[in-house]
DNA sequence: GTCATTTATTAAACCAGTTTAATCAGAATT
DNA sequence: AATTCTGATTAAACTGGTTTAATAAATGAC
């Protein structure tokens, strides 16, 4: 849980016996490769630490998959919209690699941040990360042209490239693999 | 400051003493149609309150304007992005009619976060709210048609079409005037 | 090591939107 | 009432992506 703490201590200053309080609800789960830690209709009651592997958060209709977001170690994650909504999820989450998590449960969150100040402005914080990532992340969707979000996620975080398909990555951008593909043959001969 | 003390009370329970301490430091403002409460480059050390009027959050670049969202009456607003950042905004605060707002600085936020466990929980559940409706609204620019969106904005919130120009409206679609246009034509011959 | 499956690339036809530019309508100013 | 300004529509040409389908390459199972 070493990493667990770290982590909630890069948000704000809690106390040795906040810290304990809190991560005595954590729970150790492992996934394997292509696990569901999520599915559509399923209510999303726990809230996740990843310590080691990768976890892509996507929906599906249709026209197939699209990805909102890859998570990889020492991130929180969860399919923050349903946990919150507390409505059943539209999403999924799936391991695309052996996982090892910490989770814990909605319920002892709030027992976390009832218990002590410093743990509720935690909470705060990592709402307020969660905010900021995803708008920045819109804001690329947005603002940037498919070939800047492509080279800038080739840049940002180059190690996606080995660790997912390359049409996750495609749907990640906003484009389908034969759209990805072009970009990078455009790219290639230039 | 009533419609603003119930506000915050639709969060969560605050004392009537938490609510006056941090009621204490809203200042009333009013603006014109057409003032800007942001400019690019500005830095965002502000929280406001829409009293009344309607204010327009977008960004522009060479390719013009880019609507990311209105807001209304009863609304907390602000660039959040750089007021949680503390970067100079790279968007526009417009009033796009006369407006009346109550304003809090960040400093004085956190004076009251500091204050009580309770107004840092309306803090967090507040942060809450911007991220899920962000993520709903990000949620249809993804998952929907051009003209789902315009259907739903038609239905959701009518009042905007007669209170903004469409062309902002079309932005805020994610679509240009033209394509708006064809939009509203195809339906109508239907 | 071979076969089956999954993933990536390429080509061709297509299309929903864009861009540009002209026209039209309405509101505000004088 | 005439003039200007802003906003909305229409038309025409264009374009960056899509879709579909076929092929090729890589991965994994036996």
């Amino acid at each position: 849980m070493k990493n667990l703490k770290n982590k909630i201590r890069s948000y704000t200053k809690v106390s040795d016996a906040d810290i304990e309080y809190s991560l005595q609800f954590y729970k150790k789960g492992v996934f394997s490769k292509g696990d569901l830690l999520v599915k559509p209709d399923q209510s999303v009651k726990r809230f996740y630490f990843l310590e080691k592997g990768c976890v892509c958060y996507y929906t599906e209709d249709q026209s197939g998959v699209k990805v909102m977001e890859f998570f990889t170690e020492g991130e929180f994650f969860t399919d923050l919209y349903a946990y919150i909504e507390e409505i059943p999820s539209a999403s999924y989450l799936s391991a695309t690699e052996d996982c090892v998590v910490y989770s814990i449960s909605k319920e002892d969150v709030q027992r976390s941040f009832d218990h002590s100040h410093d743990l509720e402005r935690f909470g705060r914080l990592s709402m307020q990360t969660s905010f900021t990532e995803m708008f920045r992340r819109n804001n690329h969707l947005r603002v940037l042209s498919n070939q800047e979000r492509y080279l800038r996620l080739l840049q940002k975080r180059p190690d996606l490239f080995q660790r997912v398909p390359q049409y996750l990555i495609a749907s990640y951008l906003g484009l389908t693999p034969v759209g990805l593909s072009k970009i990078r043959k455009r790219l290639a001969s230039s």
